[in-house]
DNA sequence: TCATTTTAGTTAAACGTTTAACCGAGATAA
DNA sequence: TTATCTCGGTTAAACGTTTAACTAAAATGA
C-alpha cells in the first residue's frame, strides 16, 4: 500500500498535523522540522491521497464539461475541439475535466449528470446550446457555471463567446479592401445569434466604407448551414443577381457549397467570384482553391473557458463577465483583389 | 448544503448503516424499511458523496488516459479520436476519464502524472508509443494498464491494436481483385510495427493470389510517413518502374502525396494508376478523386480500451489479452477495375 | 420447552486528510 | 517579578461514507 500521512509522521517523529502543515506550507512550522519532514516525505515517496483531501476540504479538484450528445457526435469537430482545448489547458493546472453529455431534447424527466448529483465537480463548463429545462434544473445546485459559445436566455453566468461581429467585419472588410462592392452574404438561420452577429459585422463593414446595404444580396433561411444549403442558396442568389463579385458565407461548409455551385455553373474562383467563409475547418486547405476564411480558435475557447471557471470558483463575483475571443482573417486563394493597379 | 446520509437516516428513523445498506441493495434489509428509506431518499433528493465513497472504498471510479504531448497536439487527430472514443464509452458507464500527457522525451527525472501519485485512478489506458522510462517508472504502482495502438517491449498488459495485417491484406486484395498485378507498396519506417504489419498483409495477399513479390515495387524509408515523403517516394518508385498500375500507401497522408506526384507528372487517377491508402482521414473525401482506403476505427479503439481496462480492474487475470480491432475497406474513386469485361 | 439459527437491524471503527482549539516554553513588556 | 504574547508544535474532531462485529427478536428444531 501507498504510504499515508501517518507513516510520514511516525518516521519523522512528529504528529500528522505537523506533516499536513508542512505539505500545505504553513508558517507555523520551523525551518528545521519542515526540512526533516520533507526529507521523510521524499524518502517514502509520499503523496497525499486526493480522495481524503477532497472529502475533508469539500472541494473536488474537478470541473465538469457538458454538451449535448449531438454536439459531441457531430462530424465537424467543433465542440470536441473546444473540449480538447479545455483538456489541454487543464493538463498544467490542478483540475481534472469530467465529461458528460445530455440529450439534446433534455426535459424535466431527465436526470442531471452523475458528477453534479454526487458533488464531484467544483464548477461546470457548458459548451454550445443546451435546453432550457436543463439550465433550470441545474440552478438548484449553485455551482459556478460558464457558458462557451452560447448565451442562455436567463442564467447570469460568465460567457466565453466568439467575437462574431468582429469576424463579420473582418471578412467583409477584406473583400471591400480587395475592391469588391457587390458582396453577398449567405447565412443560415438568422435567429441564431452567431449568424446574426456575423451579418451585423458584414453590414457594419459596408457602412464603414459607405457602401449601400442591398437586401437582395443577403440570403438567409431557417435551414441548417451546411454544404448543400450553401449550394442551394447560391443558386437562388445568382439566378437573381448577375453582378455579385464576392460572397461572404456564414461558415465554411456553406462557402464550400457556394463554391461547388459556382464551379458547376462555369464560374471560376476567384477570377469571377471571390469567396470567404467562417470557421477554418480542415477541409479549407484541401479544396481548390484553398478557402479564405475567418479562423475561430476553438481550442482557445475551451482553454479560456477553463481559466474563467477557475476564476469563478475563486471569486464568486464574476457573474457577468463576458469574454469575446478574437477571430483571425486567414487569407488563402479563394478571394481576389480586383482593384485596378 | 446537500443532504447527507445522516439526514436521510434521521428523517427515516433508522441508522446510517441501514441507509447505506439500502443504497447498496443489501439483502439484510426488509422490504418495508427499504421502501421507507427509499422514499426519504427521493424526498430529500439524496445522492451519496463520491469523495466519501472513494475514500472508504479505496476506489476512485476514475480511469487515467495517458499519451505523449506531441501525440495529443498532432494536427491529424488520430489519438485525440481514440481519446474521444474512450470518453464516449465512459459516458454511459461508471467511470470518469482523467487525461494526462507526458513529454515524448520522458526520462528518469520526469515525474508521473498527478493522478497516479495521488491515487485518483483505478486503472490506466496508454495510447500510442510512450517512452520506456515512463513504463518502467509506472510499474512500481501496480495499477491495471492497457495499451492502445502500441505494443511495449516488456510490459505484460492487455493490448488493443489495429489489425494491420488484415488491413494490408484487404487493401492489396482489393487491388488484385481489380485486376492489378504490378502493385507497389509505399511505406515509412519499416521498423514501426504497424507499417511492418501492413506490408506483411500486402505480401500475404500477393502470395494468396500467386503473384510473385517484387522487391522493386516496395519502397520504405526511415522518414515520417507524411504527404511530402509520399510524394518523394512516388518519384523514386515511378522513375525506376514504368509498369506499376496500382499503389498501396501505408497511410492516407502518403497516399495523397503519391497522388499529387502522379498528377504533377501527367498520370490520371484512377485511369492510369489506382491508389489505396490506410486510415480514413477527413481529407480523403475532399480530394479529387476521393481516396479508397482502409478505415481504422479510432473511436472504437478508444471505446474498446475502456471496456478492457474495466474488465482488467474486475479480474486481474486478463494480463495477456490482445484485442485486434478489425479494419474496413472503403472503396471510393481512386481505384479502378482494369479487368477486361 | 429450551437451545439454536436466522433475520433485520444498530454500533462503532475505519478510510486519510485538514484544521480549530489547545498547550507549554521562551520572549517581551510593565 | 509577573502578566502577556509569540512560537512551534500537538490533540482531537470532522468530512460522509462502508462494513465488520454485535444484538435483540423471531423463527426453527429436537
Amino acid at each position: 500500500m501507498a504510504p499515508t500521512i501517518k507513516d510520514v509522521a511516525e518516521k519523522a517523529k512528529v504528529s500528522t498535523a505537523t506533516v499536513s502543515l508542512v505539505i500545505n506550507d504553513s508558517k507555523r512550522i520551523s525551518a528545521e522540522t519542515k526540512k526533516k519532514v520533507l526529507k521523510v516525505i521524499k524518502q517514502l515517496n509520499y503523496h497525499p491521497s486526493k480522495s481524503a483531501r477532497d472529502l475533508v476540504s469539500q472541494k473536488t479538484g474537478n470541473i465538469g464539461f457538458i454538451l449535448t450528445d449531438d454536439h459531441f457526435l457531430r462530424t465537424e469537430p467543433f465542440y470536441t475541439r473546444i473540449f480538447l482545448g479545455t483538456e489541454f489547458e487543464a493538463r498544467t493546472g490542478n483540475y481534472y475535466i469530467l465529461l458528460a453529455t445530455i440529450p439534446s431534447d433534455y426535459g424535466d424527466k431527465n436526470t442531471l449528470p452523475r458528477f453534479i448529483l454526487q458533488r464531484s465537480v467544483d464548477g461546470i463548463i457548458i459548451a454550445g446550446k443546451v435546453p432550457n429545462a436543463f439550465i433550470t434544473k441545474l440552478q438548484e445546485y449553485d455551482l459556478p457555471l460558464v457558458f462557451v459559445d452560447y448565451k442562455p436566455e436567463m442564467q447570469k453566468s460568465p460567457l466565453v463567446l466568439i467575437d462574431n461581429i468582429q469576424g463579420g467585419l473582418l471578412a467583409a472588410t477584406h473583400l471591400i479592401n480587395y475592391g469588391h462592392r457587390n458582396i453577398a452574404f449567405i447565412g443560415g438561420d438568422i435567429s441564431h445569434p452567431s449568424i446574426r452577429d456575423r451579418l451585423t459585422g458584414y453590414n457594419r463593414a459596408l457602412d464603414n466604407s459607405g457602401i449601400k446595404q442591398n437586401k437582395k444580396f443577403v440570403h438567409t433561411s431557417s435551414s441548417y448551414p451546411n454544404r448543400q444549403n450553401g449550394y442551394d442558396a447560391a443558386k437562388i442568389l445568382f439566378s437573381k443577381n448577375k453582378n455579385i463579385t464576392a460572397v461572404f458565407a456564414c461558415n465554411d461548409a456553406m462557402a464550400i457549397g457556394v463554391m461547388h455551385f459556382l464551379r458547376d455553373n462555369g464560374y471560376s474562383i476567384p477570377q469571377d467570384v471571390s469567396i470567404i467563409g467562417f470557421d477554418d475547418v480542415e477541409a479549407d486547405l484541401l479544396i481548390d482553391p484553398p478557402l479564405t476564411t475567418i479562423r475561430v480558435p476553438k481550442f482557445d475557447l475551451g482553454a479560456e473557458a477553463l481559466r474563467v471557471i477557475k476564476e469563478s470558483i475563486k471569486n464568486s463575483n464574476t457573474k457577468n463577465k463576458i469574454i469575446l475571443v478574437p477571430v483571425e482573417l486567414i487569407v488563402r486563394e479563394s478571394t481576389k483583389n480586383i482593384r485596378k493597379k
